[in-house]
DNA sequence: CTCTTCCAGCTTTTT
DNA sequence: GCTGGAAGAG
């Protein structure tokens, strides 16, 4: 095949021992993605028949990209065929098929986190638990935990360890509200996400001739980011190889960063005792990045202990040194950022596509847009709220769901009173305690008003009879129409249009922007469907929207904007010139993250994630103060910036060595942070000026400097306003400074604080 | 039953 | 600083 020709020699042997078990250890830019795709293209081309091999990914966005490069190698028809995708897409298809074994039908719907909890909350209500201490989303981590370790409720309340933790942590009853939970799931038809990847286990458990069907179908299986499988996904995937025992997983101990929703590093580690027979083929060499950046990562990532030996390295060109930014406080990160990266722009001739700036939690994200907008560099950002769970789109699906599955509670309690009809929560409630009454749903109480209407007055059974007649309505709407005209049809007639179009605020007109984004989505599923022959009604759209998540949409006019994202979403992408932000304590590494070794541990592979994701330059930062939940905090740098050896740094002085005078690094080196001693700059001599707490200062803006404020300059300390002179842009403050003589600043650019009070 | 106001918790990351 | 839920008034 001529196309190995565009390989290494470590890569093509990779690529050409298509037998037997495989474990591909690739670092970061190694060409990972690459070696899975022509590894595809090469069992294809050795006539595997496309519908025979299974390769599971991470994000849909992998998926994709990875079908989207073998539709080049080989053509897109032979590329359709795949069974490629995420492992919920992928096992969630194959539920369907087998609902029936395991008590679903094939219409069963999915519950997002956000309906779960709310299933959970209501569960724990009707327990009487007071859910200050069953906290939803703690009760919802543990059965999630419990999940993906392939805990059923049964189990669950049959595990002396597990009930002994609950216990412990006061919340005894935690196995009882999961076994209420599973058992509304399963009488509501409907299955979380870790109960796509449990259920399918279950599956495989329970009918072994169905298991039998699946080895026998998949040929070949290929696995990528294997260092992130939970348990679940493990077994999944040792079940399913055993046939052929044709299994190649890819991934790198060193980006494992997805502990804490179950990834088992040991996944990786283990694969040698799971398959005796396998080879190992190490992918060293690194393409992406200078050799600066490869060195310096290495640097940070020689600090965890337990690794797969491996050595990565780059023939590339030195590059630029890792640049370090120290801001007074997060908004002055932000303006620093963006000078630099627009200094860049235009010095190194470089598209605003070039660029990412990467944080450790959404939150950051805020300061730094708002820097971009004042310089007007576009720019777009992952992330953060997803489309799909802005509250008018989760209302407008949530009809769906209930059009296509009746039984979906969750759905049900969403929309029955939106928009407004008159039935409230105390109606709700009695549904749900007839409901319980008879062991069975919600729906089935509508669809017995006249058996148990009494127990409503009259005016509300009107109502309720009403809402009934309209979901019927929707259920042959879907079955006659194509998905398109059955969602406009159902927009307009659930009342859900009328109710924004009277809103013209701003968030009302981006809400109908939404709706309407989210029916065209629609309209063009129909179109794609009815081209390839497909179905193309509603519920098989439902069938791939709720594993969808943004990441996906790229939006025109996205192109040459820069890049917000977190260091997660991060992962797999690459960008010439990488801002990393908020390089702080507590902040990153995560304050909860540093009480463990191994939760440090993973902070430091984001870290060396983060740093990973550059092709030529990185640029760090850290602020002196920042806001965070609406509070300031003084963090100090981040011990990763130290982790990085001096001899590839630019611009980072280390605390030890600050000079103890008039710098900005100025925090002493302090065992703990807390308590925290303000540190203070002596009154001066020439001039009065009372002691600043510089831990203190905040930017101030141009038009408030006035006569006999007490300012801080970065370059000069402090010193006191004199006077004004000039207007507007010209507009210059004359000040006398503790030891620095009297100054006139241009405050269009002079960097002016104060301190807060 | 609906609307408004107030308060608590949140912020690590995602299918 | 924001959001979602609780509580209270109409």
């Amino acid at each position: 095949m001529d196309f190995l020709q565009e390989l290494n020699s470590t890569q093509q042997i990779a690529v050409t021992h298509t037998e037997g078990p495989a474990l591909i250890i690739a670092g970061a830019g190694a060409g990972k993605t690459r070696v899975l795709t022509y590894r595809i293209a090469q069992l294809l081309s050795q006539g595997a028949p496309a519908y025979r091999i299974l390769a599971l990914t991470f994000t849909n966005k992998a998926a994709r990209e990875m079908q989207k490069r073998i539709a080049d190698l080989i053509g897109g028809e032979m590329a359709a065929n795949l069974w490629m995708g995420t492992f919920h897409s992928i096992f969630a298809k194959i539920l369907r098929m087998e609902a029936e074994q395991l008590g679903y039908t094939s219409s069963y719907t999915i519950y997002d986190t956000q309906d779960s909890r709310n299933l959970l909350k209501a569960i724990i209500k009707e327990m009487n638990l007071d859910d200050k201490v069953y906290k939803p989303n703690v009760v919802q981590g543990r059965i999630s935990m419990a999940k993906n370790n392939l805990v059923t409720p049964a189990a669950y309340l049959q595990n002396a360890r597990i009930l002994e933790e609950d216990k412990a942590m006061k919340r005894p009853l935690t196995g009882e509200i999961y076994r209420r939970y599973q058992q509304r799931c399963k009488q509501s038809d409907t299955m979380d996400f870790d109960d796509l990847l449990l259920e399918t286990n279950i599956l495989f458990r329970d009918h072994p001739e169905t298991l039998a069907k699946y080895q026998q179908k998949f040929s070949h299986i290929l696995v990528d980011e294997y260092q992130d499988t939970n348990y679940s996904q493990y077994l999944i995937i040792r079940k399913l190889s055993e046939a052929h025992r044709n299994i190649c997983v890819v991934g790198d101990d060193a980006q494992s960063i997805y502990s804490f929703r179950g990834a088992r590093i040991e996944n990786i580690l283990n694969f040698r005792n799971d398959y005796p027979d396998y080879k190992l083929y190490k992918l060293e060499q690194n393409y992406r990045s200078t050799t600066t950046i490869v060195d310096a990562a290495n640097c940070v990532i020689g600090k965890n202990q337990g690794q797969i030996p491996k050595h990565i390295f780059s023939k590339n060109e030195e590059g630029e040194k890792i640049k370090v930014l120290h801001a007074l406080s997060d908004k002055e990160e932000g303006f620093q950022v963006t000078n630099e990266l627009f200094r860049l722009a235009q010095t190194k001739q470089l598209d605003y596509s070039s660029f990412a700036i990467l944080y450790r939690t959404n939150a950051q994200s805020r300061v730094l847009e708002e820097a971009l907008r004042r310089r007007n560099i576009p720019y777009k950002i992952y992330g953060g709220q997803s489309f799909y769970q802005r509250k008018e789109v989760k209302d407008l699906l949530a009809y769906f769901r209930l059009t296509v599955n009746q039984n979906d509670e969750e759905a049900f309690k969403r929309i029955i009173n939106y928009p407004r009809r008159g039935i409230g929560d105390s109606t709700v409630e009695k549904l749900q305690e007839i409901a319980s009454a008879y062991h069975a749903g919600l729906w089935t109480v509508i669809c017995n008003l006249e058996r148990v209407g009494s127990q409503f007055n009259s005016g509300t059974l009107g109502k309720l009879q009403k809402f009934g007649t309209l979901i019927e309505q929707f259920k042959t709407l879907a079955s006659e129409e194509n998905a398109y005209d059955a969602a406009v049809a159902i927009a307009r007639q659930s009342g859900i249009i009328d109710e924004l179009k009277n809103d013209d605020t701003p968030e009302g007109i981006s809400r109908k922007e939404n709706i309407e984004e989210l029916l065209n989505g629609i309209k063009e599923f129909c179109e794609t469907a009815y081209k390839e022959g497909q179905n193309d009604r509603l519920p098989a759209f439902l069938e791939g929207v709720a594993l969808l998540t943004d990441q996906d949409n790229e939006k025109e006019g996205d192109q040459d904007k820069v890049t917000l994202m977190t260091i997660h979403a991060s992962k797999g992408l690459e960008f010439p010139v990488v801002f990393i932000s908020g390089l702080e304590e507590e902040l990153f590494p995560a304050q909860q993250s540093t009480q463990t070794a191994a939760g440090l541990e993973e902070e430091r592979r984001l870290f060396y994630v983060a740093l990973t994701r550059a092709e030529k330059q990185v640029i760090l930062s850290y602020a002196n103060t920042r806001y965070r939940n609406g509070q300031i905090t003084y963090p100090r740098p981040s011990r990763f910036i130290e982790e990085i050896a001096a001899e590839y740094l630019d611009g980072y002085i280390p605390l030890r060595s600050a000079p103890s005078g008039f710098k900005l690094r100025n925090a002493t080196p302090q065992a703990s942070p807390q308590p925290r001693q303000p540190i203070t700059i002596q009154r001066a001599k020439a001039v009065d000026i009372p002691p600043i707490d510089r831990t203190r200062l905040q930017p101030v803006d141009a038009n408030r400097v006035v006569p006999d404020m007490i300012i801080y300059h970065p370059t000069f300390g402090a010193g006191k306003v004199i006077g004004i002179e000039g207007l507007g842009t010209q507009k210059k403050a004359k000040v006398a400074f503790a030891e620095g003589g009297i100054r006139v600043l241009l405050l269009k650019f002079a960097k002016i604080y104060t301190q807060a009070d």
